[in-house]
DNA sequence: GTCCATACTTAACAATATGTTTACGCAAAA
DNA sequence: TTTTGCGTAAACATATTGTTAAGTATGGAC
């Protein structure tokens, strides 16, 4: 579930087309919000933070690419992936959707397959490696290889674990809440119990064999230079 | 960015177009050259010496294949990129492109991030020219004699299966994402599934014999040294 | 062109690694 | 002493990959 969980907003003012549109990104596994117009897409896109956003191009109350054009100017939605909804053989939306920063088009009437297998690539597209090594001491922890270092020797940690120690090892010396933690490896969709933390708190200690996390009760963990 | 600075040869006849790949690409940082047609194509190929063409398949004055195939008769254009734009279901072109000698094609409309990103992709791709042999331990993976070598005995391993070795052993021990790899090798128009990866990973741990290729759950794989 | 061999892809299922919850014990603070 | 928070281990659930077999292209020989 890597590409999933992600979240998409689907404006468009005709019902069907939302209930088409919702019903098969639903069944990808997307959270799917819907707006009637183009206020309520804006308002949502605030709210929810959607990680792509579908817009008819015929709205009332601003249309697609007032929209676009909006929210393509504030930093936030920069990365944001933005999509048309148009007409079959609507070209001038497609050259100003371009212009405006659109991503893909989508040609009404919808095919539940193009649908799919077009959002699927988009976002295929932009998921990118992080590939900043951190050190702390005399731990390595290396994203582009994915293996953590300990005096030279490698180390292998299952993913969640290295995300975790990754986190703490951006900030050495600086205490992690719990909240904080639970909210940058897992997000705010999952949710988890407070033991889970624990847990993967306790394998890396094991696997690292070194006491390099520090418990602060009460508060957080931290990272110990 | 070392794929940066080079030249790209614009061609189609509506400015609209030539007007919007022109700003993403020169936002990348790439040097831009705008034709109108075919023969201006063909002149100011001549002229600015691009390192890559893009050519319309639709455009007054030859269109995108009778420039494709002129130029590619003659040897100063033998290693220039040509992409064509196309319509986005047109099989035809595509099959008749590849004959002549395309590398590849961007269907209309135009996704920016889209374009970008093949674009730069196509520059790596020629950039570490492929005829170099890699080795990685006991490995060596020849992509001029197309044969792959572990301890002195050569193994015939296919063409998916050699270009997937191969993309792993370009940076042997860093963790490629199925994504990565998805678009490394089989491009961004084909769309297959995550398993098809693991039968090929498969293929080839059961022909070299020898396990050299880790799985990082989760994540991806990579070479191990 | 047809046939054949090979490679590629997909789907179903098995195996395994990973993630989460639970229950309990311990220790420090109130 | 009671309460609170954390550590631990095992049980449980889930996710991800491995494997197999069968279907689908693809390209070459004839």
């Amino acid at each position: 579930m890597d590409s999933k969980g992600k979240k998409i907003l689907i404006a468009d003012d005709e019902p069907d087309i939302l209930e088409i549109l919702s019903y098969n990104l639903n069944k990808e596994g997307y959270e799917i919000i819907t707006a009637k117009d183009g206020d309520d897409a804006i308002q949502k896109s605030k709210l929810f933070k959607p990680d792509l956003i579908m817009l008819d191009v015929m709205m009332p109350n601003k249309n697609g690419m007032e929209v676009c054009k909006l929210l393509r100017s504030q930093p936030a939605y920069q990365d944001t992936l933005i999509i048309f909804l148009t007409a079959l053989s609507d070209e001038v939306s497609h050259v100003k959707g371009l212009e405006y920063g659109a991503d893909d088009f989508i040609s009404k009437p919808v095919s539940p397959k193009i649908l799919v297998t077009k959002i699927n690539t988009l976002f295929r597209r932009v998921q990118k490696p992080d590939d900043t090594a951190l050190k702390a001491g005399n731990i390595v922890i290396d994203p582009v290889k994915f293996v953590v270092t300990v005096d030279g020797e490698d180390i292998v940690l299952a993913k969640k674990e290295f995300e975790l120690l990754h986190l703490l090892a951006t900030k050495p010396g600086r205490v992690f809440l719990r909240n904080e933690i639970l909210s940058q490896i897992w997000g705010t969709e999952v949710i988890v119990g407070d033991r889970t933390i624990d847990v993967h708190i306790r394998k890396i200690r094991q696997k690292l064999g070194i006491d390099c996390i520090t418990t602060v009760k009460g508060v957080g963990y931290k990272m110990v230079v």
